[in-house]
DNA sequence: GTTTTTGCAAATGATTTGCATGGAT
DNA sequence: ATCCATGCAAATCATTTGCAAAAAC
C-alpha cells in the first residue's frame, strides 16, 4: 500500500511536520497488524522491526495518525485503548466478559438519530454502533461453568 | 424513587451482600445527579452528604450498581470513565473536541447488524449508537477561532 | 459470632511530560 | 542553521488492592 504511505507523507508536509523513519514504520506496522491492537502491542511489533523505538514515540505517532485519519482510537471498558487500522465505516461487537472487540459490517439506518443530534445543536461526523454481548468463546465457557 | 432503593436492597439480598448506608447513599446520589458523572464527581457529591465515605468505596459500589443494572459505565476517549444513571435504551453524542457526552433518543434499525453479529457466534445483549462530532459550544468556538 | 464492607495507604498500569541529543528540512 | 522529533526517565492520573478495624447479618 504505497497509497497510505504517500498519504502520510503528504499530510505531514501539509502540517509542517517531519517525515521520520519511526513514523513510517509505526504506520506500516499498524497497517500490517491489521487488527485492533494496544499501543503496547504495536510498540512490541515495531521494536522487532526497528530496535530502539520508544513507547512515547509510539503513543505520539498513534495520536498523529489518528488526527490524520489513518487509524481510529477506540476506548475500551478495560482502560487500555486499542487502535483500529480500519478507517472505513464499520461497527464493533464488544464482549462484556473478555473485552474482545470484533468488527461487524452492515448497514444501519440512524437518520432519526442524526436529525435529533442536529436538533440539539450537535454537528455529527460519524455514527458508530457498539453491540455488547458475549463472544463465541466466552459463551462456550459460560455454558461450561 | 423508593422503587430503585428497593430494587437495590433486593438485589443485594439476592446476592448475599450487605445493605449499607454507603451503598444506598451512592445509589441515591447517582440518581439525583441525573447526568453523566465521573467517579470523582460522584465521590465529591457523596462526601458532601455523608462525610467519611472513601473513593475506593465509591468505585466498588459503582461496579456493583453496574452489575445490578442500576447504572451504566461509559468509557470515554479521555481515559476517565463516566457513569450514566439512565439504564433505558438510548444513545450518545460525543464531542470530539471537549469530550462532552450527551444523550439522544431515537429509534435505530440495526436488525442487519444483529444478524451479522449472531452469524459471528456473538450473543448480543444491546446495541448502542455513538455519534461523534462537535457539540454546540465547541462549534461556536471553532467558528470564532 | 461470622462474614462482608469500609477506610486508609500504597500499588498498579496506561499514558504523558520535561529535557537534552539527534535528525529532517 | 533551524526547528522538530526522539529516547530516556520521571511524573501524572484513574483505578485497584492489601489489610486491620467496624458494621451488617
Amino acid at each position: 500500500m504505497i497509497a497510505q504511505d504517500e498519504r502520510l507523507r503528504e499530510a505531514l508536509r501539509a502540517r509542517g511536520q517531519r517525515v521520520t523513519p519511526q513514523r513510517l514504520m509505526i504506520a506500516a506496522t499498524v497497517r500490517d497488524l491489521d487488527r485492533h491492537a494496544t499501543a503496547e502491542q504495536i510498540f512490541t511489533d515495531v521494536a522487532g522491526r526497528m530496535p530502539g523505538v520508544s513507547l512515547p514515540t509510539v503513543y505520539a505517532t498513534l495520536e498523529l495518525l489518528e488526527e490524520i485519519g489513518l487509524v481510529r482510537r477506540v476506548a475500551t471498558q478495560g482502560g487500555t485503548a486499542v487502535y483500529d487500522p480500519r478507517t472505513d465505516q464499520h461497527h464493533h461487537l464488544v464482549c462484556r466478559r473478555c473485552g474482545a472487540i470484533v468488527d461487524v459490517d452492515g448497514a444501519v439506518d440512524h437518520a432519526e438519530l442524526l436529525t435529533a443530534a442536529r436538533g440539539a445543536g450537535f454537528a455529527p461526523d460519524e455514527a458508530q454502533v457498539v453491540i455488547r454481548g458475549l463472544c463465541a468463546s466466552c459463551r462456550a465457557e459460560a455454558v461450561a461453568v
